[in-house]
RNA sequence: GUCGAGGUGGCGGAAUCGGGAGACGCACUAGCCUUAGGAGCUAGCGGGGCAACCCAUGGGAGUUCAAAUCUCCCCCUCGACACCA
């Protein structure tokens, strides 16, 4: 349990009201949605700018404090640009569909309709409460029907264009949820959402063919201002890298050879010499055509089954132990030396990786190494290191060296050797330069109730249909019976109404597909609807799209590196390829805020260790929370939560608030009040530019400590200040501004400009060290040149007592910082 | 293992360009005020030392008149990926 936090009374100066966050926040957040203060004009002629937030899953348990730092910054820099007289579209909505509320509803046994209105309910009043200023009027809703007959649409352009499409393979499957994953879904072999063992599964689903964007989804990342780390997450993920396809040719025992070939995938051609052995994976579609050659047939193809009910986890759990079993009967030929080589299955490599078979050369590879030690196969050692240690043989030397036992290669460099290689088999039509990219196309079918409808049918005689665009949308019935089965088929399949459909191509019998989109496709595309959420005829007007987007800043959790932002820019370059847009990078800058911390863990309802902004609101007000939030820390890094950090901010708006008192229009402020004002007004617009705002607010928290000093402070000041505080503080500022009758809204109000000419300060304070050491300052006149510092500088005490007649050798002199003297010891 | 981010008081952090290390806030200590304090106000608050001063930004070396900041090596923490050929 937090400990009881140390409350600041509201009371203070005798007659005069305190500050009251509870009367005034109510009251503000009432007045800008009535007045639409957020609203976004689609017709301004200002600066647009698009605050795109990461919109919420709706939970049943609702929002933490956690999830409040991310959407607290957005709304500052909104309302700062907003100030800085741009035209701010700040839209929100519910990404309702998917696994969290349909496995509460599951829990609970009321239907995820219900579920889901009603958390959208609650969290759309945090929401309201946290001051945030969204423009309801755009809100949506991906479960809605006018929001997921979109969602079809788009299935259908992507299916129109060959991007769509269905596929046998081996997919991941969660038991506890019933239903198949993407790979992005898959975390250390577990289900992302439950955190249940995954299951692999051969079967046939719905894809996206997101792969034939893999290199343009890498290159898009060069020209986005997005944060250096998300952009390595998805390089790492998309995985591409450079090599070679070789082909070896299956050897008979026959000068003829044999038709077939096997194709394998290497970065490293230059150790071909050293290739003892090829291994295939157990999925590789050749072996089924290798059958008849294969003398032990029984042994491989139990090797093959077993390795297919493997889960990720065992199969990864198993890592140095490589098992494999040779396909006896079957030899390739080494296309540089036509020695003839035995094949092995091994489930060491991967089917969806490269060519699904690899080369095997144990001396120069580790996994190879372990695998050949174990089947007793020889090791050939191409690659002398340069600097003369191997590491052989202990374990693989994998960096590259002198080529040697490689024929007409030996003796070259290995890095350029591999190239030399490559050309070598190119011409010779055994092999070609490739690109293999880890990237895998994104299984989008759910064998789950909560989502949309795939459009499409299956017709007897025409096989697979769309749905017709004017058909749409696919709704979703409301079944009472939701829940999933193991047998692999959606909920939707036990609904004969649902099923029943007619073949919109022959019109004869057909039925429906049964299964629904992953969640992931809903939140593809949501960030177009904002601009038109209304439109029944397209899914946003292209005039509304080239108004508003790209998004200019996107404000968002790290965790969808490779889910929802990957996915997003998929789509964004399908639809520019379809002819909806002209640009193809919807994101042009994301910003991750860092994770709150409570008690030493992410904050979670499954921990327990949650933390409601409810309470906190209501004890300390939302712009308490704001505030503490936006100071505990870089906006980008992760920090733990302190109840007591809390206190010092509520202190400072009472401090705020209580200096209202000493305001008076007749009050002149002095000087160094003034530079203090202007420097604070640079510091902080400098600071929210670049997301500082916990240096923003420790500069408006100096400023106010020098105002609460003076017997008087003048309104001009008083009311700059409280602009500045207005994006972090709204509620507070919007009320003082009242107060000082002014009439607009606080954030209709331009942001203060600085005077650079009340910063320019008149003296400096020179920074007098000896030998590097800090010795002392002297005060000097901002225009002083170099030589009548230096002689200052020689006069005064520090140096008369630091020098103390030793030898000058050396000064450096640094304008307006400092002056060091190098004496001898 | 690979890649990425980081390591500064009792705590969160500041130092934006290589130039006074510790801003601002929390916690703590003393005093004032108060019927009371979990309020407010004043002062103190990295370590050592009576002091002059000395030491100090994970550890070690280096570059420099000058290093939290730059270079090299090492240690630790967090995050991402992880049999990717």
């Amino acid at each position: 349990m937090p400990k009881k936090i140390k409350k600041t009374k509201t009371g203070g100066i005798a007659n005069k009201p305190g500050y009251n966050h509870k009367s005034i926040e109510k009251k503000w957040q009432k007045a800008w949605e009535e007045q639409g203060i957020f609203s976004a004009d689609d017709a301004s002629a200002k600066t647009k700018f698009y605050s795109l937030d990461m919109f919420p899953y709706p939970s049943a348990y609702g929002l933490h404090v956690g999830h409040f730092k991310g959407y607290t910054l957005s709304d500052v820099i909104a309302k700062r640009k907003m100030m800085d007289g741009c035209e701010v579209l700040r839209p929100i909505g519910f990404d309702a569909f998917g696994l969290p509320a349909e496995n509460f509803a599951i829990k609970t046994g009321i239907h995820p309709t219900v579920v889901t209105k009603k958390s959208i309910k609650n969290i759309r009043r945090q929401f309201k409460a946290a001051g945030l200023g969204y423009d309801w009027s755009r809100e949506v809703i991906a479960s809605s029907p006018d929001y997921y007959r979109w969602t079809q649409w788009m299935f259908l352009q992507l299916y129109k264009n060959g991007l769509a499409f269905r596929k046998k393979a081996p997919v991941n499957f969660c038991p506890s949820c019933k239903t198949v994953l993407a790979n992005e879904q898959v975390v250390d072999g577990r289900c992302e959402r439950c955190g249940s063992t995954v299951a692999k599964k051969l079967l046939e689903q719905w894809f996206f063919k997101i792969t034939d964007y893999a290199e343009r989804l890498l290159e898009g990342l060069d020209n986005i201002d997005w944060p250096e780390k998300i952009k390595t997450i998805q390089r790492n993920w998309i995985g591409k890298s450079y090599g070679t396809d070789i082909q070896f040719s299956f050897f008979t025992g026959t000068k003829e050879g044999d038709s077939r070939k096997l194709e394998v995938f290497t970065t490293r051609a230059d150790t071909l010499f050293g290739c003892t052995y090829v291994v295939i994976a157990p999925e590789h579609p050749i072996l089924e055509k290798l059958k008849p050659l294969i003398s032990n047939w029984d042994e491989a193809a139990a090797y093959m089954s077993a390795a297919l009910a493997k889960t990720e986890i065992e199969r990864s759990a198993e890592d140095r132990e490589k098992t494999g079993v040779e396909l006896k009967g079957v030899r390739v030929v080494n296309p540089v030396n036509n020695t003839d080589l035995p094949v092995f299955i091994a489930d060491y490599v991967l089917m969806d990786y490269g060519t699904g078979a690899v080369m095997a050369v144990p001396a120069h590879d580790q996994r190879d190494f372990l695998f050949a030690k174990k089947h007793k196969l020889p090791i050939v050692e191409v690659i002398k290191p340069k600097t003369g240690e191997t590491t052989l043989p202990e374990r693989a030397y994998e960096d590259y060296g002198v080529l040697q036992n490689s024929e007409v290669f030996s003796g070259l460099d290995s890095e350029s050797g591999a190239k030399d290689i490559a050309k070598y088999l190119e011409k010779r039509g055994q092999g070609r330069s490739m690109v293999h990219y880890k990237l895998r196309d994104w299984l989008i079918s759910r064998q789950r109730y909560w989502g949309a409808p795939i459009p499409m049918v299956i017709c007897e005689k025409c096989g697979w249909q769309p749905v017709s665009e004017s058909e749409l949308p696919v709704l979703l019935p409301r079944i009472k019976d939701f829940k999933p089965t193991s047998d692999g088929k959606s909920p939707l399949a036990r609904n004969k109404a649902f099923v029943k459909a007619v073949c919109p191509k022959c019109g004869g019998k057909a039925e429906r597909e049964t299964e629904t989109m992953d969640t992931f496709v809903c939140s593809s595309w949501y960030f177009f609807r904002y601009t038109d959420p209304k439109n029944k005829a397209v899914f946003a007007a292209p005039e509304k799209i080239a108004k508003w987007l790209p998004v200019d800043l996107y404000i968002g959790g790290v965790e969808h590196a490779v889910l929802h932002l990957l996915y997003s820019r998929f789509f964004t370059k399908a639809l520019k390829d379809f002819g909806y847009l002209d640009f193809e990078e919807p994101f042009l800058k994301l910003f991750s805020q860092g994770t709150i911390y409570y008690q030493g863990a992410k904050m979670s309802k499954s921990k327990g260790n949650v933390i409601s902004p409810d309470k906190i609101i209501a004890e300390y007000g939302a712009d308490t929370l704001r505030l503490y939030e936006l100071f505990m820390g870089p906006m980008d890094q992760s920090s733990e939560w302190s109840d007591n950090g809390l206190a010092g901010i509520y202190r400072f708006l009472h401090k705020v608030w209580h200096l209202q008192y000493k305001v008076s229009d007749g009050a002149k402020d002095n000087q160094d009040i003034l530079k203090l004002l202007h420097k604070t007004i640079k510091k902080v617009g400098n600071d929210l530019d670049s997301f500082r705002t916990n240096t923003a607010i420790s500069a408006l928290m100096i400023l106010a400590n020098e105002l609460d000093k003076q017997p008087a402070v003048s309104k001009d000041s008083y009311l700059k200040f409280i602009t500045m505080l207005a994006p972090m503080a709204p509620h507070l500022s919007e009320e003082l501004w009242q107060i000082f009758g002014q009439e607009q809204s606080i954030f209709k109000n331009k942001w203060p400009a600085y005077d650079e000419n009340l910063i320019q300060e008149k003296t400096i304070f020179l920074i007098v060290q000896v030998n590097g050491k800090t010795r002392g300052k002297i005060e000097i006149g901002t225009g002083v040149a170099e030589k009548e510092a230096k002689i200052l500088a020689k006069d005064s005490e520090i140096v008369h007592k630091w020098v103390a007649g030793k030898e000058i050798v050396k000064t450096v002199y640094v304008p307006g910082k400092l002056i060091n003297f190098v004496i001898k010891p």
